[in-house]
RNA sequence: AGGCGGAUAGCUCAGUGGGAGAGCACCGGCCUUACAAGCCGGGGGUCGCAGGUUCGAGUCCUGUUCCGCCUACCA
C-alpha cells in the first residue's frame, strides 16, 4: 500500500537525491545489447570538454537528449544513451599549462612523458566533475559505458583510421600555409580560427623604382611583413603600371630589389592598385608566389616574434615590430598616407590570440572525397536534419569544403601514427608501434611528435564508443544511433565529420536524425561568457527552483528556429507549475478515502467525468505529435495547458462536486478518473519533470515500480466525445459569465446570488444537468433554467452562445455600473458586426469562398445581430430606470 | 560579397490563407475545506514598411528598412 500524503509542499534536493540513486540501482539506463525483444533507440551524447563544467548550453542539451531517451525508453524501446567526454587536447594542455605556470614551469621543462603524466593526473583528479553535473541534470546515459576519446579501445580506433586514411590516400602531408597561433604554438584548422573586425589601419608605402626615379607605392594593413616581401603586383590590365612590370622595386628597409610582377588576381580598385607579395606570411601571397616561382621569406618565429631573417627587428614580437616599421618608413620619407581601416582578424578559438598565417609542415585530409558521400546520405534522406533549413548550410559548407588540416604541435592528444626514418627519409604509418623504419628496416626512427585534431577523434564518436574497430555486438545493435542533439555551432566541426567517419568507416551514417537546437543568449540577447559576466550557472538554478523546473523551462523555450533568452525570472515561473501538479497531486490523494483501484467504466461515468477524459486524450495526442516533431516547446505546452488551465481550473472544482456531495458510486467514478489524469499526467511529464513525477507517481494507487519504466500515455480514442466536449464548453462559459457580470458589479465572486437561464434544446438539458456544478463554480445560491423565463427587473444580462443569461442585480449594486459594462459589451460586439457585415455584402466572397466559411459567417453574423438586440433593449430597460 | 533567421500586446514568444493568441508584467477583486508560489475578472495590437496575388493575407510572392547569426582569400 502507498502512502497516500504529500508533505506540505515540495522539497526538491532529497527527492532528487533519493530517485537518482534508486533508478541507479535499479539499472534503469542501462541499455542490454543482448535484448532481441526491443525496437532500439540510441543517441551518443556530445561529449562535453573535461575542463568544462556545466552551462546553459550542456543543460539545454542534455535536457533535451533525456526528454527524448526518457520518453523512448518508456514507449519500450531499448535505450542506448551513451555519455562520455572529450580529451580537448588545446584547451586541457593550456589548463594544466597554466597550472604548471603558477610553479614558474613549462611543459618544456617537464618533458613530454612527465607532462602527459600530470595531464592524465589532471583528468582524474577533475575531468569527471561534468559527469557529475549531467547526474544532477537527471540524465539519464548508460553510465557504465561511459567513455572517454583518450581511453585505449578508442585510440586504437583513432589510429586505425588514420592508417586506413593514410593508405587510401586520403591522409597527405606537406608544407602548406596554415592558421597558426603563436600563443598555443600549434597549427589550427581553418575552422578554428574567428574572425573579427578590427579597427586597424591601412598604411600607404612608398617602393623606390630600382633605376630611375619613380616608385610604387603600395597599400598593407601589416607593415611588419614587408620584411618577407619578396615582389610587388600589379594588375596586368592596369595602364598606370603598364610600363613597370618587369622592372624592380627597393624593398624599403631592407633595402633589396624585388620584381614588379603582373597577376590578374590584383584588384585595381583597391588601395593604390599595388600589392605587396608577402608569400610566406599571407594565404594569398603564398598562391600568387607559388604561381609566379617566387621565394617564401618566413621572418617569424612559431611564437610571433620576428626571427634572424628580419635583421634587426629579430626577436621583436610582431605587433611592436609593426611600431618600429612604420616607425622607420616614416624617418626615411616612404610612410605616403596612413588611413584607419576595418578588417577582419582571425583568432585563436580557444585562447583569442591573433592568429598567423604561417608555412609548416602538417598533416592533411583530403575532405572531398568524403564529403561526397556525406552530401549523397542526406540527398537521399538517410539522415535528416532537423529543423530541415539546416541542410542547406549543410550541403553549403560540404560542396565547399576545402581539406583538413589535422596535425597539432601539442602534447595532449592522440599522438600521429607516423614514424619518420633518418635512414631512408620515408615515411612508415602504423596501428601499432614500431622500432624500425617499414621501408628500409633502420631502427633510426623517430615517431611525429604530432598529435591530432580533437576534433579527428570526435569524428570517430558514435562508432569508437560502441567498441569499433571492432564489430560488437552494441555496434550491430545501436549503430547507426537514431538521433543526434547538438548546436549549430558545432554543425561543421563535428556533425559533418562524424557523417563523413560514419559513412566511410561504418558504410552507414551515424545518425537518423540531426535535432539541432538554439543557442542560448542572456534576457537580452547577448551570447552568455564569463567576460560579459550575463552567464547563468545551472546548478544554482537547479540548486535555488529544483531541477524540474530548470528544465521544464529549458524545453518549454526550446522553439526551433530560434536562439532561447534565458533569465532566472523565467526558471522562478516555472517553479509555480512544478508547484501547481504538486498542489493538485495533494488534493487528489486527499480525497481517496474509500477508493479501489479499477477499470474506468466509461458507461457509467456521469459527462464531467468523460467531458475531461476527453481533454485529457486530446492533450496526449498533442504531446505525443509534439515530441515526434522535436517540437519540445509544445510539449512543454501542452502539458502546462492542459494541467493547469483544464485539469486545475476546472476539473478539479467540477469533481468536488461528486467528492463531496455524490453518491458513493459517483464519488468512486471521480476518484478514478482524477488518479487518470494526473496518473496520465505525471506520465506525459516524466520525460521533461524526472524527479517530481516519480516522487507523486510513488504515492499513487498505481502499479509499476517506476515511472520511469511505466508506459508513455497514448491517446485512448474511445475517451473522445465531441459533442461532450461542445457541452462543457457551454457550461463553462456561462459560469465564466456570470463570474463576470459580478466582478464587474463590484461583487465578491464567493458573493452567493441568484442567477437566472433561458435556454432550449439540448443546451436547455446540459444546463439543468450540470447545474450544481454551475452553482457550485459561479457561487450561486441558486441556478434557475427555463425555456421561456421572464427577466426580472434589473438584471444584468449575458448572451453566451445564444443563450441568455439573468443575473438580478436590484439592491445590490448601482445601475451604472451594469451599463457601463454593456456599453463595452456592445462596441466590442458592434466591431465584431461590422466586420462580419462587410464580409457578407462582398459578393465575390459569396460566389468564391468555400460554402462552409461562408455558412460560418453566416452563423455569427445572426448570434451577433441577435446578441446586440439583447444587449440594446436592455440597456434601453436600464436606461428607462435611470 | 553571399547565405540563413528574426521583426506580432509593456517584455519573451506561439500562430497550419478564413473571428489576432499564450506566459510573464500590469489594473481591479477575493483566505473559495489542493495551492496567496494561489483563485476570479479585466485592459492592452496599424502583426517593421511599401507594393502584389486572392473573395479574403500576420500567414503566399516581390521589393525595402532595421537587428542577429553563419560562410568568404578583398591587400
Amino acid at each position: 500500500m502507498r502512502e497516500r500524503e504529500l508533505p506540505k509542499s515540495y522539497e526538491p534536493k532529497g527527492v532528487e537525491e533519493k530517485w537518482y540513486s534508486h533508478w541507479l540501482e535499479k539499472g534503469y539506463f542501462h541499455a542490454n545489447e543482448n535484448d532481441d525483444s526491443k525496437p532500439t533507440y540510441s543517441i551518443v551524447i556530445p561529449p562535453p570538454n573535461i575542463t568544462g563544467s556545466l552551462h546553459m548550453g550542456h543543460a539545454l542539451n542534455c535536457t533535451l537528449q533525456d526528454i527524448l531517451c526518457r520518453w523512448k525508453r518508456m514507449e519500450g524501446y531499448n535505450v542506448l544513451w551513451m555519455p562520455g567526454t572529450d580529451h580537448a587536447g588545446i584547451a586541457t594542455q593550456n589548463v594544466v599549462e597554466k597550472e604548471l605556470a603558477r610553479e614558474g614551469l613549462t611543459r618544456h621543462d617537464l618533458g613530454r612523458d612527465e607532462f602527459l603524466k600530470r595531464v592524465w593526473a589532471w583528468k582524474d583528479k577533475f575531468g569527471n566533475y561534468i559527469i557529475e553535473q549531467l547526474k544532477r541534470l537527471g540524465a539519464s546515459c548508460d553510465w557504465e559505458r561511459t567513455r572517454f576519446t583518450m581511453d585505449e579501445g578508442f585510440s586504437q580506433a583513432v589510429r586505425e583510421v588514420f592508417v586506413r586514411l593514410y593508405e587510401e590516400g586520403l591522409i597527405y602531408r606537406g608544407d602548406y600555409m596554415v592558421n597558426w597561433c603563436p600563443r598555443c604554438r600549434t597549427a589550427l584548422s581553418d575552422l578554428e580560427v574567428e574572425y573579427e573586425d578590427e579597427e586597424g589601419g591601412l598604411w600607404y608605402i612608398a617602393y623606390p623604382l630600382e633605376e630611375g626615379t619613380g616608385e610604387v607605392v603600395v597599400a598593407t594593413t601589416r607593415p611588419e611583413t614587408l620584411l618577407g616581401d619578396t615582389a610587388v603586383a600589379v594588375n596586368p590590365k592596369d595602364p598606370r603600371y603598364r610600363g613597370i612590370v618587369g622592372k624592380r622595386v627597393i624593398l624599403p628597409v631592407v633595402e633589396r630589389p624585388i620584381p614588379i610582377i603582373s597577376d590578374a588576381y590584383v584588384d585595381m580598385e583597391f588601395g593604390t592598385g599595388a600589392l605587396k607579395i608577402t608569400p610566406a606570411h599571407d594565404p594569398n601571397d603564398f598562391e600568387i608566389g607559388k604561381a609566379h616561382g617566387l621565394e617564401a621569406v618566413n621572418v617569424m618565429n612559431p611564437d610571433g616574434s620576428m626571427n634572424e631573417r628580419a635583421g634587426k627587428y629579430a626577436g621583436m614580437d610582431r605587433f611592436e615590430c609593426r611600431k618600429a616599421i612604420v616607425k622607420a618608413l616614416e624617418e626615411k620619407g616612404l610612410l605616403r598616407k596612413f588611413e584607419p581601416y576595418v578588417h577582419s582578424v582571425g583568432h585563436c578559438y580557444r585562447c583569442h590570440t591573433a592568429i598567423e598565417p604561417y608555412i609548416s609542415t602538417q598533416w592533411f585530409v583530403r575532405a572531398r572525397p568524403l564529403a561526397e558521400q556525406a552530401i549523397k546520405a542526406v540527398e537521399e534522406g538517410k539522415t535528416r536534419i532537423i529543423p530541415e533549413n539546416w541542410t542547406k548550410v549543410y550541403y553549403e559548407w560540404m560542396y565547399n569544403i576545402r581539406d583538413w588540416c589535422i596535425s597539432r604541435q601539442i602534447w595532449w592528444g592522440h599522438q600521429i601514427p607516423a614514424w619518420h626514418c633518418k635512414t631512408c627519409g620515408e615515411i612508415s604509418v602504423s596501428r601499432e608501434e614500431i622500432t624500425r623504419c617499414l621501408h628500409c628496416g633502420s631502427g633510426d626512427i623517430e615517431r611525429d611528435p604530432d598529435v591530432l585534431d580533437t576534433w579527428f577523434s570526435s569524428a570517430l564518436w558514435p562508432f569508437g564508443t560502441m567498441g569499433w574497430p571492432e564489430m560488437t555486438k552494441t555496434l550491430e545493435r545501436f549503430y547507426p544511433t537514431s538521433c543526434l542533439v547538438t548546436g549549430f555551432d558545432i554543425l561543421f566541426f563535428w556533425v559533418a565529420r562524424m557523417m563523413m567517419m560514419g559513412l566511410k568507416f561504418m558504410g552507414d551514417v551515424p545518425f537518423q536524425h540531426v535535432y539541432i537546437h538554439a543557442l542560448i543568449r542572456d534576457e537580452e540577447g547577448q551570447k552568455m561568457s564569463k567576460t560579459k559576466g550575463n552567464v547563468i550557472d545551472p546548478l544554482r538554478m537547479m540548486e535555488r527552483y529544483g531541477t524540474d523546473a530548470f528544465r521544464f523551462t529549458l524545453a518549454a523555450f526550446a522553439a526551433q528556429g530560434r536562439d532561447i533568452r534565458m533569465s532566472e525570472k523565467r526558471i522562478e515561473g516555472y517553479r509555480h507549475f512544478v508547484n501547481k501538479i504538486w498542489n493538485a497531486s495533494r488534493f487528489v490523494l486527499m480525497n481517496l478515502d474509500g477508493y479501489t483501484p479499477g477499470e474506468l467504466d466509461l458507461e457509467a461515468l456521469t459527462p464531467v467525468h468523460r467531458w475531461i477524459l476527453s481533454r485529457l486524450t486530446h492533450a496526449v495526442a498533442q504531446a505525443n505529435k509534439a515530441l515526434k516533431a522535436y517540437e519540445f516547446d509544445r510539449y512543454a505546452g501542452v502539458i502546462y495547458q492542459f494541467t493547469w488551465h483544464e485539469f486545475c481550473d476546472w476539473y478539479v472544482e467540477f469533481s468536488k462536486e461528486s467528492l463531496y456531495r455524490g453518491t458513493t458510486e459517483e464519488r468512486l467514478g471521480a476518484q478514478r478518473v482524477l488518479v487518470t489524469c494526473l496518473d496520465t499526467i505525471l506520465r506525459l511529464a516524466h520525460p521533461v519533470m524526472p524527479f517530481v513525477t516519480e516522487e507523486i507517481w510513488q504515492h499513487l494507487p498505481v502499479s509499476g515500480d517506476s515511472i520511469v519504466v511505466a508506459p508513455f500515455p497514448k491517446p485512448e480514442e474511445a475517451w473522445t466525445d465531441q459533442a461532450l466536449e461542445e457541452e462543457f464548453a457551454l457550461v463553462m462559459d456561462v459560469i465564466t459569465a456570470v463570474r463576470n457580470i459580478k466582478a464587474e458589479a463590484g461583487l465578491p465572486l464567493t458573493k452567493r446570488i441568484k442567477a437566472l437561464a433561458k435556454a432550449s434544446g439540448n443546451p436547455l438539458a446540459v444546463l439543468v444537468r450540470e447545474a450544481p456544478r454551475i452553482k457550485a463554480l459561479a457561487f450561486l445560491e441558486e441556478f434557475k433554467v427555463n425555456e421561456d423565463l421572464q427577466r426580472p427587473l434589473h438584471s444584468a444580462l449575458a448572451i453566451v452562445k445564444g443563450i441568455e443569461v439573468y443575473v438580478p442585480l436590484s439592491g445590490l449594486v448601482d445601475i451604472g455600473k451594469e451599463v457601463a459594462r454593456l456599453e463595452k459589451e456592445l462596441a466590442k460586439v458592434t466591431r465584431e458586426l461590422e466586420r462580419v457585415e462587410r464580409k457578407l455584402a462582398n459578393e465575390s466572397f459569396l460566389k468564391k469562398a468555400p460554402a462552409h466559411v461562408v455558412e460560418k459567417e453566416k452563423r455569427i453574423h445572426q448570434e451577433i445581430v441577435k446578441k446586440r438586440e439583447k444587449i440594446n433593449s436592455s440597456l434601453e430597460m436600464f436606461h428607462g430606470l435611470m
